[in-house]
Order: structure tokens, then sequence, then C-alpha cells
DNA sequence: TTGTATGCGTTATCAT
DNA sequence: ATGATAACGCATACAA
């Protein structure tokens, strides 16, 4: 059993526990000859210093702590594993959180590291309330008690939160441009959720995009999912009975894309020939597909080292510099020429 | 600024500090009265709980830690879903940490675990050190500590800590099985690392299956990777220019498959009437490549709920019983007809 | 440079 | 059922 203290390797080194708090984190001086005792003897007894102990006492835990709204969403455990080094690198350790889209989990999580007084928050932020559209009761107690927060991906404009995102815009405007050359005319939006910042920001790009393209843009053509396969699917089935017959369309994101992919392997439909698809999030099965699926996605390494950054400007008592990270299209063989259609 | 301790809610309540604790952490009796007090006290100060304090005094922490070897591989990610949702359910919070395939990082997720007295360790060890083939020094300080731990998926036979593991032998005996009936005769097969355990298992199972089914074993077909996308790649190459041409290859897990058939997809080598692929691992790009790829996979979710159950055995000191999860085999359409060879 | 003493926020003990 | 108080393990202000 472990209950080998800092007592017990002073006592062991024959110095005052104050002495050896001083040489194991470091801190003021110490003499040569009791830094080696107090080595020596932590070492031999396998002393492992209690976090909480010393946290409560410096009021920091050297840790942050990061939610992402899907764990198994490769586009977040991307994310993830480049805020985790760039922590690691600060010297800070990060929790990561899941809040699987819901906001109950969301809170709970934002709950259990508020209570564990980590030193900072990045948070891809889910939606606000449906009811009364207020951010949740948790997100304004995190606000009101100081913790530094930053969001990354996802933002929540009425937050005044400093945030880490992307802008689709230019890369929706070159894919849209790539269709129209290839003469689409008709082409679908499927959407994400309208509580989530990046859903609306790519719904209103691709709006943008069919005006800059001088192509009408026609709310028929948008469906509404919710960012999780089971939607994409729905998705899919939607366009295949759909009365424009679009020949193109982008999906909003990479589990969205395979629900849909995968109805239309199902119904026989070819993607490429029969139907161009462009989809967000550059993810291992978008390129295993056959063909390849183009795609519009971030530079994820980069964002999470800069949501990290600005966490510490924040951590600081800084303002961090407002960060937006253009999105880069991919054209890949899912796009084709359309095919003759008797519509529009 | 968020500075109210229970003694700021036990002020408001008018009542003592002990009473305050009494009622939020909802053991001992208390009466109707100071309840309702009390919690309308810590509600209207957004009183929020010093974890440090608590399980300093109280000695538990309500958590447990998962230590997978890569976030981004959808096959730990599945894991750790399983396993924090079931955590969760039985009231436990679950810190994910991310080996990175690296035995250091391995050790610093694990040091700062210990220092932060999680109730229990939820752990897919890496292997043993290479050089003097012993497990590492954290590990040995873990079990000397006594903190409850358990493995998951991998294991270190020399250790005697409970695992929760899975077997491949029936899964690889229909699959070489299929194979043979469909005519294949050389075999390859793309390894894991020698530490890992499942890399080791899958081997010998593959072996023993070929046995089996009365083919050869030939150590000349074996590649051994690290599970590790860029592995796969080059275990590709070494296919493409191996002498016995092999006709069928199975892969030990999903980055290596994924990054083997970009490799064949370059090459212009056709999947299926070319070349049979089984991976281990069903994850989205193996359903989305064409055509699908045959899978070896094991129930994620059961293994994830089988650990936790399995680490609450041994923290309430009970030898928890060995489980052995059995893989499933696919079959898809990226298994065919061995092509006419000239080889054995 | 080192030791003594105090406090971080909470819960457990021992009274009442 | 409740209150006063000590204690958890560590870091720091102060004194020496």
């Amino acid at each position: 059993m472990n209950a080998v203290t800092i007592k017990d390797v002073a006592l062991a080194a024959g110095v005052s526990s104050a002495t050896a708090s001083r040489v194991l984190s470091g801190h003021s001086a110490t003499s040569a000859d009791s830094r080696e005792k107090v080595e020596a003897a932590a070492k031999n007894l396998g002393f492992v210093p209690n976090a909480q102990a010393r946290s409560l006492r410096s009021t920091k835990t050297d840790t942050i702590a990061l939610l992402i709204s899907d764990v198994r969403n490769p586009y977040f455990s991307d994310l993830a594993h480049a805020v985790e080094q760039q922590a690691l690198a600060a010297g800070m350790m990060t929790f990561i959180g899941n809040a699987n889209e819901d906001t109950a989990q969301q809170d709970q999580f934002l709950a259990a590291m508020l209570s564990r007084r980590v030193d900072g928050l990045i948070v891809v932020p889910q939606g606000l309330d449906e009811e009364d559209e207020r951010p949740s009761e948790m997100m304004q107690r995190i606000i009101s008690s100081g913790t530094p927060m930053v969001f990354v991906d996802r933002t929540l404009p009425e937050l005044n939160v400093p945030s880490v995102s992307a802008s689709s815009s230019e890369a929706l405007g070159e894919a849209i441009g790539e269709l129209k050359k290839l003469g689409h005319r008709n082409i679908a939006f499927l959407g994400g959720p309208a509580h989530a910042s990046t859903a609306r920001e790519r719904h209103r790009a691709f709006d943008d995009a069919l005006l800059a393209n001088a192509l009408e843009s026609n709310a028929n053509l948008h469906f509404a999912g919710d960012f999780q396969a089971e939607s994409g699917a729905d998705g899919a089935r939607w366009l295949l009975n759909h009365p424009l017959k679009p020949t193109a369309v982008i999906i909003a994101d990479a589990p969205m894309a395979i629900g849909a992919l995968t109805v239309w392997r199902e119904a026989g439909v070819r993607v490429g020939p029969e139907l161009s698809v462009i989809a967000f999030d550059e993810v291992d099965a978008m390129l295993m597909h056959h063909p390849p699926i183009a795609t519009i996605s971030h530079d994820l390494r980069a964002m999470g080292r800069a949501a990290v950054t600005a966490l510490q400007a924040v951590m600081g008592s800084n303002e961090p510099e407002p960060q937006e990270f253009i999105s880069q299209f991919a054209n890949r063989a899912s796009l084709a020429q359309a095919p003759e259609t008797t519509g529009a």
C-alpha cells in the first residue's frame, strides 16, 4: 500500500519536511547535501507526491481540460491529439472529455473539471438550450467562476469567449466553382444541426458560394442533419427521392458522409459518375472510398496548437487574438461531369 | 472569481460546516430543515465542491484512468467510449490518456494518475523494455503501490495483472479456411510489434490456423510491422516484391491495413480479384473501401464494459474472473478466387 | 540554507 | 441531528 508521504521522505533523509518539499518541488534554494539525501530517500521509498494536497495548497493543477463533442469522430480525436501534445510541451496534463453531442454530458464533464480546479478549459461547445435559447447554466457558472476558457472549432457567439475556429468560405467557393464548371446546377447540401456554429457557418458559406458562382440558392436543396451517421443516411435517402434530382452534394461532416455513402452504395448509386460528392473532413474513410471523396478540411494540428496558445494567453490574463483557420478544398475523383438530366 | 467554500454555504444557511458537508455529500443523517437550507444556500452561491480537498480527506476520488495506446485509432476510441460510459453508470469519472504507442508517454501518464490518486487504472499496456525485457519501472511502482489495475486488449503475461482480452483463433481458423476453399495457398501476414501481446496472439493464431487447415506455415510470409500505418505501407511493398507472390494477406490492425491499401491502390493492384485481403478491426474505412474489406473484430463495447467490471472487482478486493472475448470473422468482397499463378 | 508553524477545503471523530 | 475540532499531504511565510 502507498502511504509514503513527504514526511517519511524527510525523516529518512534526516531533514525537515519543509526542506524535503523544497528539494522535491525544485523551487527555493537548497544545499547540495540535502538535495542529494532527499532525492535518494524519495527514490528509495518510491515517493509519489499527492497532487491533490499539492494543488490544494498551491491553487494550481498544471492541468487543462479538453471537451470534444464526439470521441469516435476522427476529426475530434485528431484535434484532441494535437491539443494534448501541445499542452504536454507546455508542462500541462490534459483531461479529455466527451460530450457525445449532448449538452447534459457536456455539463457533467465541465462540472467535474470545475470541481477538480483545472487551470483552464478548451471546449468544443454544444449549442444553446433548445427551449430558452440560452447557454447552459454550467457555461455561465464557469464564466462567473473566472476559470480561463477558450472555444475551439465551434463557438457560442453570444458568450464573448475567445475562440479558435475555421472559415470554409474560400474552400466552398472553389468547390462550387469546380462543380459548376463540370456542369452541375442542382447542388444539395446535407447540413449539421443549427445549434452548432460550424454547421451554421458551413451552410452560410454554401449559400454564399452559390451566389458568388451565379447559381441559385434553393432552400429545398438543404437537408438538416445532426452531424451523426444516421442523419447522413437519412439525407442520402432524401436526396434520392428529391424531385429536383440534384447531381452533386456537399456533406457537412465525416460521420454524416459515411452514413450517406453507405446508403448510396446499397442503392447502387455510382458516386462520381452519377452523383458528385464533396465531404467536410478528410478522414481515412473518405480516401479509402472508391472513388476517393473530394474533401474540405482544416489543419487540425494547427487549430489544436492555436487553442492551447490562446488558453495560455487567457491564463496569463492577456486577450488572445481571435484566430481563424482557412479550410482547404481537395479535388478528387468523386467529382465528375453532371449527367444529362431533364431538370433545370 | 470562485472562492466560495463550504464555510460560506454553512454561514449562509445558518448551520455548521459539518452539517453543510453532511448534506452536500448526502451521507449521514440530516434534518429535512437543514437539508433545505443548505441546498438553497449552495445553489444560491454557486458552490462547487473542491474535489482536491474532498479526496485528500476521504482518500477516494471516484475517478479511474484509462490508458490507451493510440487515440487516433478508432479501435481504441471505441474502447474508450465504452469504458467511459460504463464507468459513468457506476458513478466514476474517467481520465483518458494516450500512450501514442510509446512507453515513455505511457509512464508519464501513469505517474500523473498515480499522483492524482485515481481509484483504479485500466491500461492497454505497452510492451516490455527493449533492453532488459522487464516491465517499466512505473508499472512495478503501480503494482507495489497497491492501486487497483486491470489490463485490457493487451496484457503483460509476466505481471499477473487481471486482463480482459480477445482470442482470434476461431475467427482466423474460419478466415483461413475460407481462403483455402477459394484456392489460396500462399497467405501472407502483416503482423504487429512483438512486444504487444495482441500482435503475438494474432501471429500465433495465424500459424495455428494454417496448421489446422493443413497449409504450410512459412516464416518468410510473415512481415513484422508496428501497428502504425507507415509499417502497413512498408508491408504492402514487401508483399508486392515477394518471390512467393502471395495471393492473400491478413493484416493485424486497421492503421496498418489503411497504409497497405493505400499503397496497393497506388500500385494499381486490384484488391479482391488480384489480392484477397482480411484486416483486423472493423472500422469505417474498411467498409468504405471498394470492395469492402473482410474483417476480424471483437465486440469493443463488451470488452470495455468487462474491463470496468473487472476493475470494480479488484477495487472491492475480489479476484475478477479472467475474461476472453472471441473475435468474429466477417466475410466480404475483398476475398476472391486465387488467381492462377506459376507459384506453388 | 533550514526548521517551525500555519493554512488550503473538506470530511471524520467525538462529543453533545 | 448537530457542532467543534482535528486531520488529510503539501507548500509557504516567517524566524532563525
